[in-house]
DNA sequence: CTGGGGTATTTTGTTGACAATAAATGGCTC
DNA sequence: GAGCCATTTATTGTCAACAAAATACCCCAG
């Protein structure tokens, strides 16, 4: 169960985190209809800050809100999804441009540490399925905050991931990948501390752009049935 | 001032939409502190729906907000604003694209219909102050809901806009170059027209790309001061 | 006169009760 | 027996009072 990670500052930003994992999570699974007063005994917490938060979720489109009718999980089809993709296949595109430009050398020595731990994680084998989950998000969240474009990061980490993150954690997105996945971060992450920026977007919108192609092929093939 | 635009489905909608407008026309300006008490007598309102209305505007982006300290608007800087015009255009670019595969023939008829009456706003010499406010805006409203992509056009018109208008209010953008500005709109929609997706993209990241070096030059030119 | 500490005040955060609206159920008519 | 309308019920929206926290002010010491 997601307790509240921590102490949060206040009520309604526990109430905020909690509904949010849960939803990340599934569970609170999509098109799931929740009522408050259960929310309130489920979470611990009183109406007001799960009203505060549950505005929050609602403008962050993780959940949809009809007056007087309730709030019910946003359920994103598979079309929805791959437009995702596309999303990301900018912005990311312009965030590995700018982190290019701006990521510290510290920074990016880091996050060749990191693909270093994500390799050493797939050598074992059964880290496949961390790997994907985590260590991809890990990744691509170094670069957002490396672009040092606030709204930038704060679109991705705060909007676009988080429906991403919530349809990742049922289906391996990039399953069977996850050798070609590193090898396209590595070069990602060549191109940055080259600082050659026009190269890193490139690359990195190649690599969103074969994810969503890999999801597409096993939404076709009936694998994946969102 | 900016009263309840009709009547809004629930009061926190429309504290939602009070503050949102007040908040983008400058009636509330960028880094005052705004008091609850004082907001809710200001638009009516009780401390309860202000405080979802608070929360939603938080999570856009529109203030900020410190724990037991109060709200205040957000105040964008000269770099920042900078930075999201580097995001309208790849965003903008992805709209465009997807608009010339998707838009129906009537949409992209409406679309000129617009331009020509903008056209009309500008030789009447008057009319551009509204052009660059409203014109500007309607045209690129436009093709973010024509990309019939839900998530794009919603980060599009509920955040990136906001932010974008908050400043065109106080701040010519693209005054002195209506003429110019019309004829690449004009250009886009041509590319729309002929579903040619390559070209609509590159032309509309080249539109905002003039568009943030011409308030990069009047920064410099020391005629805004953010 | 200036700096620190403590109290007072203001403002935010929270709570539980009340009102209004939509969904659900049951009864009535056709 | 099926469909529609009214009533009931449950749930959401709203409110005003209470508690907690941070700022501001004032007093005192150096």
């Amino acid at each position: 169960m997601a307790e509240a990670t921590l102490q949060s500052q206040t009520r309604a930003d526990e109430a905020f985190d909690c509904l949010q994992t849960a939803i990340v999570t599934g569970e609170l699974a999509p098109g799931e209809k929740i009522g408050e007063v259960e929310l309130c005994s489920r979470f611990n917490l009183t109406r007001g800050p799960l009203r505060e938060a549950l505005g929050r979720l609602e403008s962050r489109g993780l959940l949809v809100r009809r007056p007087h009718a309730g709030v019910k999980v946003v359920s994103v089809s598979a079309a929805e999804l791959l437009e995702l993709y596309r999303i990301r296949e900018v912005m990311e595109g312009l965030a590995a441009r700018q982190a290019a430009e701006r990521m510290t050398d510290e920074e990016i020595a880091e996050l060749q540490a990191t693909l270093d731990s994500h390799e050493k994680m797939i050598e074992q084998a059964q880290g496949q399925a961390y790997y994907q989950a985590e260590g991809d998000y890990d990744f691509h969240h170094r670069i957002a905050t490396g672009s040092r474009n606030a709204k930038l990061a704060q679109m991705l980490l705060g909007d676009l991931y988080y429906m991403v993150r919530m349809y990742r954690y049922r289906l391996s997105t990039s399953a069977g990948r996850p050798h070609l996945a590193l090898r396209e971060h590595r070069r990602i992450v060549e191109a940055i501390a080259q600082r050659d920026g026009d190269l890193a977007e490139f690359l990195m919108k190649r690599h969103i752009n074969a994810a969503r192609i890999n999801i597409e092929k096993k939404i076709e093939e009936g694998v994946l049935t969102i």
